[in-house]
DNA sequence: GTATATGCAAACAATTTGCACGCCT
DNA sequence: AGGCGTGCAAATTGTTTGCATATAC
């Protein structure tokens, strides 16, 4: 995989945010430093680059979010802000428990809690 | 909410199987009861299904799924034949516990596991 | 009788793809 | 030099919506 200014770029933002953006707000963010990039590229090299293991993509409410952190951590989504929160939780423990009982190979796993966040809270 | 005789059948198709269902497969399914239901139709009752809590809707590899049994249960994923399975596990205890810690109210949780399947594991 | 649901087709939004050209290595 | 990456626009796909008609209650 080469790495031309497009991808470098966009590697670049995905990886220094945790607001677990969508292609559109990278589109956006990219266009600031590589004025004529088009959205097909965008999305080639969000692919690309998730297919690499350099970052991870999930879906919310039928969109799908990048996420530059690649360490064991979960997610929690807000249902009010529609924000996505990291959790700093492992579920290692508690998938290879479930891997011994029913016998599959787990590659991955993925959770999240959806809820009201504190800040939310104090709003009502 | 009315009960229709292609409200009726959409409900009962995504009841009766455990399959985890998307549109598409619910649209072919219904016209071998009602031949001329259109696509729309389909949609729109399956969003007010899941509105009124009759279904629940999941979303796995960007399509939508449906999934008529509304205990509390969890999911596994096969990468290899694409199979969503039913997983028979309770994460009541597991997410109050979190809650206490964070502050967080949550009102869901989805839990995914991806890996290989026991029949897969077999075939390869 | 009236509100709600339907079929149809057009509109949408997110994403993918074909193609000719351009740039990394 | 050769292959991978790009920009652009058109195509796909999954889903939603507007409208006139039909149906449940």
């Amino acid at each position: 995989m080469r790495y031309s200014k497009q991808r470098k770029e966009i590697l670049e933002i995905v990886k220094s945010t945790n607001s677990h953006p969508t292609a559109d707000w990278i589109y956006e963010r990219v266009r600031m430093q590589v004025p004529n990039i088009s959205l097909g590229t965008v999305y080639r090299n969000l692919r690309q680059l998730v297919d690499n293991d350099l970052i991870h993509a999930r879906t919310v409410n039928g969109m799908v979010h990048y996420d530059g952190s690649l360490g064991d951590h979960q997610h929690f989504y807000c249902t009010n802000c529609n924000t996505l929160y990291d959790l700093d939780l492992s579920l290692e423990d508690f998938v290879s428990e479930i891997t011994e009982n029913l016998g599959y190979v787990i590659h991955g796993c993925d959770l999240q809690l959806n809820g009201v966040c504190n800040s939310c809270q104090q709003d009502q």
